[in-house]
DNA sequence: GAATATGGTCAACCAGGTTGTCTACTAGGA
DNA sequence: TCCTAGTAGACAACCTGGTTGACCATATTC
């Protein structure tokens, strides 16, 4: 059997092409990863670009761009720090939170199938372990996103 | 629970990332993951350019370009084709398949501390479900490795 | 034998990062 | 309170590793 890293990569691979076939059927603009990541990220914290690029594995300015990106395509916008005259939060626009919403919702589908496929429980122990594996590694900290290549 | 792909993203590079620096430690040249999988690819089975890029998922151009590295390096040769006069096979040599030895054997401890983590029976059913889901996805023809950001 | 498809190479280009530098601001001591 | 070290963000230059497109030589198909 293929080591674990390889399986990871093809899975994530073929999942996102998945994905990214039935967002263009929905007509839905196709984002790439890294955007519904830094949606997800923001969903749960407010953050700034900074911490946007921590999240995503890549340099700040490498973040900057992303969030720039974002910016100019009505997704997030950058509203001043409350204590801090430096530093900006990034936030959802509605526009941003409902692209996650149905992105969420693909997302699922393809989770149930591969459930369908596998079976529910081995996709439970498949979250589960790669959750605990990460917990293990990187304690609280969370890894970054970006894959190596 | 963070969705799945953002689970094989995540473990994807952590792991990445502690192979990477045991690589360093033990002093062997730190390839790209992709050479890695190159010679894994290889070591299987007699394997063209154009094989090769297919399996990696990316463009024969690009796949060229490793080959030519690799070549550079010394891991691998090109060598005629028996019948197809346009065509070559890219072979590894003993550089190749001794740094493809030392790098099992470095995968081999990751996955057995992942084991320790998390339960050995766990790491099985992870391994086995993701080959499942790719077998049921793919069906014969192996998905592309590279990660899409 | 002609038309079409394929392996390999070359060249031009591009996307998406990195490093390095700078300014404005913050925070933590002497 | 002032001085110093550190941090957020922006700008510019650069690099890596891919893509597209064109081409030749050989294979394959009809």
């Amino acid at each position: 059997m293929e080591p674990v890293p390889v399986l990871l990569a093809m899975t994530y691979r073929a999942m996102g092409d998945q994905f990214h076939d039935r967002l263009r059927q929905i007509g839905l603009e196709p984002l790439r990863p890294a955007h519904g990541y830094v949606f997800r990220f923001l969903a749960q914290r407010r953050a700034t670009t900074v911490d946007i690029g921590a999240h995503l594995g890549v340099t700040k300015q490498a973040a900057a761009k992303i969030v720039a990106e974002l910016d100019e395509w009505g997704y997030v916008l950058r509203e001043p720090h409350p204590t801090d005259k430096r530093a900006q939060y990034v936030t959802l626009t509605t526009k941003g939170r409902d692209y996650l919403k149905f992105a969420d919702v693909l997302w699922a589908d393809l989770e149930n199938e591969m459930a369908e496929a596998v079976g529910a429980d081995t996709v439970a122990t498949v979250k589960a372990g790669l959750t605990a594996y990460l917990q293990h590694v990187h304690g609280e900290d969370q890894p970054g996103l970006r894959p190596v290549w």
